[in-house]
DNA sequence: ACATGAAATGTTATGTTGTACCTTTAAGCG
DNA sequence: CGCTTAAAGGTACAACATAACATTTCATGT
């Protein structure tokens, strides 16, 4: 094993657990922010921005723009809550919001399917690799691009 | 060490492996080819399809569209002439093109100053991980955005 | 050299992703 | 209440990427 451990949250627990963590980083909980987040929890995969803006739309019966939902995005990302995929232009819930870690996708090019395996030592060999580089390290993107078992 | 050798070109030399490189892969040469080639290169940091478009544009005193940009970067990417670098949407020309293997770019968040390592060990490491989740890796995405030294 | 078919490139249009800027709304507080 | 500040809305546009189809270029066989 890899040492790592933590509980994975899903359904009202995970929305809950999201809140909590906003709450503690001193940011409000609102009534948009919440539809965001569970729209963005509501996918299996990776959402694009307007994705999301058009399935929050759906459920609000009004239009939302894309710049609202990015402006969301982009707090939670930096709050831990959800994760973009660089190589998909997409984001993705983070199912321990409450757990800083980097993460490793899974991105499979037939079907779309993501799915993340946490592997700190790979993660950790990455970061200590950049600092011998003289570089500091802040956000590794770690993203394994090819075919899921059900496509390859 | 990590066990991994190889020779960096650069200049004319560069141009002329990523010929060798791409006919060994059985495609042509073109004149249209060589001007992307070296647009590409003659940037220090990833550029985009469209930086690339208005350096060839430049060149050549005639208007060059990005479609034809994009679907030479394209095969230069599966040829391993040039990388795609995913948290930056943008393009950087291979120094190695006859070496193939996975490399890692450190991307600094502040003045856009691109680096690469190659570490064989890390990135076969991570390849074995997807493995183990039963999925067929075959480009691993592997960036690390932060700071560079000059910025840090 | 010439005809031919395949590959490469050009042209135009459009789709997708991401920001900038300014206005409006809502919450907290003296 | 009127002030300040954070959040969200609206509009427009910039940046990135692809699609569809026309035209040119090029290797090849004769």
């Amino acid at each position: 094993m890899h040492g790592h451990d933590h509980h994975e949250h899903s359904g009202a627990a995970l929305t809950h657990a999201a809140q909590m963590t906003l709450e503690k980083a001193g940011e409000q909980w609102t009534a948009m922010r919440e539809r965001v987040f569970e729209a963005l929890a509501s996918f299996d995969n990776p959402a694009s921005a307007y994705d999301i803006a058009e399935e929050v739309s759906k459920r609000e019966g009004r239009r939302v723009a894309a710049n609202s939902v990015y402006r969301i995005l982009d707090l939670f990302v930096t709050s831990n809550l959800a994760r973009r995929v660089e190589s998909e232009n997409a984001y993705i819930a983070n199912a321990h919001p409450d757990c800083l870690h980097d993460c490793i996708f899974l991105v499979c090019d037939t079907c779309g399917q993501t799915t993340h395996i946490d592997d700190d030592t790979i993660t950790r060999t990455v970061r200590v690799a950049a600092e011998k580089a003289g570089f500091s390290p802040e956000r590794p993107v770690i993203e394994v691009r090819g075919k899921c078992s059900d496509c390859s």
